[in-house]
DNA sequence: GTCTATAGTAAGATAGAC
DNA sequence: GTCTATCTTACTATAGAC
């Protein structure tokens, strides 16, 4: 393939420096390395598995990529980028609180969790992230701080405002925010493991629903 | 080493039929094995760099064990024989719910939970598990069905007999074991991975023990 | 940007001497 | 039960022709 044949790329990632990715093959190798990553871990997966499923030889690959790291290295990043758009802006928490109140806003983020993770691809870098977060120490990086930290920061933001306007009981800010988001993570954990294999989510989705109700039920006023 | 020198081993591993296993050396390949595959995955880790760390050669690590596999299951094998001791026995579910009290039977489970995972090997085998759960059948398995499933399935069947004595606000005993469950299998693999790493996990410890007392008075009467 | 060919290393596992 | 030696296969990566 001399030239990039769009039409058989069914997704268009970026590249380290966040432009978009035009050769087909490349985006090629970026999809096939993302199944095998997700199913076998990056250690468990050769360059030669994913030439083979591209239908390249390996020593193409290393026309479009350095070494078998910076493969994973893009497809962290092109997590990176899409997993922003499921919290909301800091700096416009308040009127985003003020405009929903506290039940639609946590809806909210539920919502824009399921549209981000609608996406199969994203599903199977989450399965990779699961995967290689304890060996690979970027991996981790962003899971504890994109993932963990930013959302229990951004909840214990806006638990202080529900409380400020009397609309949560007075309890501690964060003791709140882990009690509404930690079961969450066991929910996602799981909703992602079902996803990856095609198996049917509506039990977690309901386990999501549940908790919403039983949380606002014990905390809100 | 043509006998077994028992005063270097660390700790004594049942075999496969749940027999001692005597031998230092098999013993240290284990301890050996465990380390690594907890720092850099099943995949990540060769034969050779265990005998390295053990100081045999390959060729004599197929004496004790029939190939790489055999190494792994019978680290799960001493890993699920260890996690039986975390949830009370259901047949005297209900005797041990009246003689200790909704609270004290709650404690009882963290206090278990800490006990086992006070056990440095145990703590990297929960990492292993993590790891391999999405790679490895026999571990995913192991985590779904021995751990996740086999607790909630204890605490729904508690939480039936507590509503049915009227000490707990009678909701669905399901979604209550959820409540009091999801949130503190995210805070344990928040534990195993500070363990692991020999950092600090008091507030971890004090998350947990936030969680039982806001669970506690969300739903008890 | 694809290919063939190959370098150089490392993998899992076995044979047979002691 | 340990060793030396070896087999076979697989790995990442590069050189150079087209």
């Amino acid at each position: 393939m001399t030239h990039s044949d769009l039409s058989v790329v069914d997704h268009l990632f970026l590249d380290l420096s966040s432009n978009p990715i035009k050769n087909a093959t490349k985006n090629r190798i970026l999809d096939c390395a993302i199944e095998q990553f997700s199913r076998k871990g990056y250690t468990g997966v050769s360059i030669r598995d994913i030439t083979r499923e591209v239908g390249i030889k390996e020593s193409s690959l290393y026309k479009h990529f350095r070494n078998k790291e910076e493969i994973l290295e893009t497809i962290f990043h092109n997590f990176r980028l899409d997993t922003l758009r499921i919290l909301p802006p800091l700096d416009r928490l308040d009127e985003i609180l003020e405009l929903l109140g506290p039940v639609k806003f946590l809806e909210r983020g539920l919502h824009n969790f399921k549209q981000h993770a609608a996406d199969p691809i994203m599903q199977k870098i989450w399965r990779i992230l699961y995967i290689e977060q304890y060996r690979e120490p970027v991996a981790r990086d962003l899971y504890l701080n994109d993932i963990l930290t930013k959302t229990i920061d951004c909840l214990e933001a806006a638990f202080v405002k529900l409380i400020e306007h009397q609309r949560c009981k007075p309890l501690h800010p964060r003791t709140l925010a882990v009690e509404y988001q930690y079961p969450i993570f066991t929910m996602i954990s799981e909703y992602i493991m079902l996803k990856s294999d095609q198996q049917d989510t509506a039990h977690v989705e309901q386990m999501m629903s549940d908790h919403l109700t039983f949380f606002c039920m014990a905390v809100l006023v």
